[in-house]
DNA sequence: GCCAACGTTGGC
DNA sequence: GCCAACGTTGGC
């Protein structure tokens, strides 16, 4: 099982809507890096949801129900998509501000490169995360 | 709203 | 295949 996280910009897709639909296709991943780390999601993997824009923090998780698929929203055959569901809302949200102050994430992509959108999280990571949002 | 950092495109 | 010019993302 890995362990991933995938940004969202809240005003298009954010939490709350995943929450409401239960589940949802991931799809308009078209950066090549980000992409070749959706093709390596697996069912069963977790995911942290993380919104940029006005939000800057980590919001909950989710959990993905399928593998990699093509994108059809995407007309390009190598594009990717993978199905995710709602898991939880995090009581307290892990800001950006507190994943840069702590050495615990130097190595993680979100730290690393602001602008990609989706990338791989250590058992560390995860771990830590989970315990500063005090679940 | 600005702009740094990163991606992509296209002319050569 | 290089790289200048342009486009996009996302933090500030």
């Amino acid at each position: 099982m890995q362990r991933w996280l995938f940004k969202t910009e809240p005003t298009d897709f954010s939490l709350t809507d995943l929450r409401r639909e239960k589940k949802t296709l991931w799809t308009g991943i078209r950066n090549a890096v980000a992409r070749n780390h959706l093709r390596n999601v697996r069912r069963g993997d977790q995911i942290l949801l993380y919104h940029t824009g006005s939000d800057k923090a980590v919001v909950g998780a989710m959990k993905a129900l399928s593998g990699p698929q093509t994108d059809p929203t995407n007309k390009d055959p190598k594009s990717v998509a993978v199905e995710v569901e709602f898991l939880q809302e995090f009581a307290k949200r892990v800001t950006l501000a507190q994943i840069k102050a702590d050495s615990a994430f130097s190595q993680l992509g979100l730290v690393r490169n602001s602008r990609l959108s989706v990338m791989p999280v250590s058992e560390k990571e995860w771990r830590e995360i989970i315990q500063l949002t005090g679940e």
